[in-house]
RNA sequence: GGGUCGGUGCCCGAGUGGUUAAUGGGGGCGGACUGUAAAUCCGCUGGCUUACGUCUACGCUGGUUCAAAUCCAGCCCGGCCCA
């Protein structure tokens, strides 16, 4: 068995998986184990599980998780990234987007024991000018230069806002204000998490260790998963859509995911990578499901690819009543896949039945201009789009 | 604050008065092939429109013109140099 301080963990500092072995050992107490959450993206997806499924172990030795929403930071509005500032979320919206972070959270950490919530706002926001000056007059302009967005954008003649320089800081000062003994957060986070012990040394804290998780690739197998590339994995997706996706990682990436979302002894894999893409999704989607459904889904994948579409259940679904309610009848096959989400837009809808992409029962159609008098035509049809996504139209509840 | 260069579609980047929804590349999507992978090849890549069209787009606002991403004015924003 991989300890906790060595599996699916890139880096301890300082002193490595072994001061960290050595903290557990050492000490007689729950140690305060710190998350940093943003509050701004309530859709969490296998990429953040890394590092939850870090925190759960933490949490299964009896040890406190501390969950800080980052409230504060999220209402300054972070302009990181080349891209112009975010919008400032109001605190309602921090306040929903915190709500839905929990409720997604649950699937993997342990909500009943062992668990501390924060908003930073608590603490920050009562820092006035001086005490503000104190944090930056702990750190120079080259060592957050050092910083790699920073220092990128920097020489790239990118804009560094000086507000931005703040960030590290604020972040830093939750390790203070929660007075933590080890800070877990992904590998882009390795300046923030130092900065923490930092701050923490200056205030006559013991610092704390830094975790490092790796970041998951996303499907894609190039870039980091993200929401925005769309090369992710949901964690409230559609069991079915869940295996279609992992069903197919790419090869490269097979042992990672094995190694970073499952507790699967990788000496037990089997040698085919088909197999293993098929046991990874349904490893994967028993977690966040149960084993029946991950069954299911496999069936339904291997029913989907013969071409018997009549043999699927369970499928993702979309209700024929609430079809009407969108489109008129008779109604265009491009306006029904617009309308249950299959296509963005029904310019694109065209453009991917001409190209040979859309099924319907099984069967490829090719004619854009295909139309439906009667939603009752369609009912327990199975509508397909690329081999990634579908759905099967049933008759209202 | 002064000087200078610049702001184009998801990204990069052409275009400097008119067949320009806007060359090219990347990315993305779809198809063939395959192991529902990779590689390769092909197609598509602003919205709406049951296809006749139409609307919106080149930082913002106004102007010149039959016609502007392209010319003019003001404004906003950024890089660099100087202070």
């Amino acid at each position: 068995m991989t300890p906790i301080s060595k599996r699916g963990v890139t880096e301890v500092f300082p002193g490595g998986s072994e001061a960290l072995d050595l903290l557990l050992n050492t000490t007689n107490r729950p140690l305060r184990i710190k998350l940093g959450v943003d509050p701004t993206r309530p859709d969490l997806h296998l990429g953040h599980t890394v590092v939850l499924n870090k925190l759960r172990q933490f949490q299964d030795l009896g040890h406190t998780a501390v969950l800080i929403i980052g409230d504060f930071t999220a209402l300054i509005g972070d302009p990181t990234g080349r891209s112009e500032a975010r919008p400032r979320l109001t605190p309602e919206e921090v306040a929903f987007n915190a709500q839905t972070y929990f409720e997604q959270a649950r699937k993997v950490l342990n909500f009943e024991a062992n668990l501390e919530t924060h908003y930073n706002s608590a603490w920050l926001a009562k820092l006035d000018l001086s005490q503000i000056t104190d944090l930056l007059a702990t750190m120079t302009l080259q060592q957050m230069l050092a910083k790699e967005g920073f220092r990128e954008r920097y020489g790239q003649q990118q804009p560094v806002y000086l507000h931005e320089f703040l960030y590290p800081l604020m972040q830093g000062y939750d390790s203070v204000a929660i007075r933590a003994d080890v800070e877990l957060g992904g590998t882009d986070q390795k300046f923030n998490l130092a900065v923490g012990r930092d701050l923490q040394l200056h205030k006559g804290q013991k610092p704390q260790l830094c975790l490092l998780t790796p970041l998951l690739v996303g499907l894609d197998g190039v870039k980091k998963m993200s929401k925005s590339q769309g090369n992710y994995v949901g964690i409230t997706e559609h069991f079915q859509s869940m295996y279609d996706k992992l069903e197919k990682v790419p090869d490269a990436l097979i042992d990672t995911y094995f190694q970073l979302l499952t507790s699967i002894d990788p000496a037990t894999l089997p040698e085919s990578p088909r197999e293993r893409q098929k046991l990874l999704a349904l490893s994967i989607v028993g977690q966040f499901y149960d084993p029946d459904l991950a069954q299911q889904a496999q069936y339904n994948a291997l029913q989907r690819v013969q071409g018997n579409t009549t043999a699927l259940s369970q499928m993702p679904e979309f209700s024929l009543d609430q079809l009407q309610t969108l489109v008129p009848f008779p109604a265009q096959l491009a306006q029904i896949l617009k309308a249950t989400g299959l296509a963005p837009s029904t310019s694109e809808a065209r453009k991917l039945i001409q190209g040979g992409g859309v099924k319907l029962r099984g069967e490829k159609i090719s004619d854009p201009q295909l139309k439906f008098d009667r939603p009752e035509d369609l009912v327990g049809a199975l509508l397909e789009v690329g081999k990634k996504k579908s759905l099967l139209l049933v008759a209202g509840t």
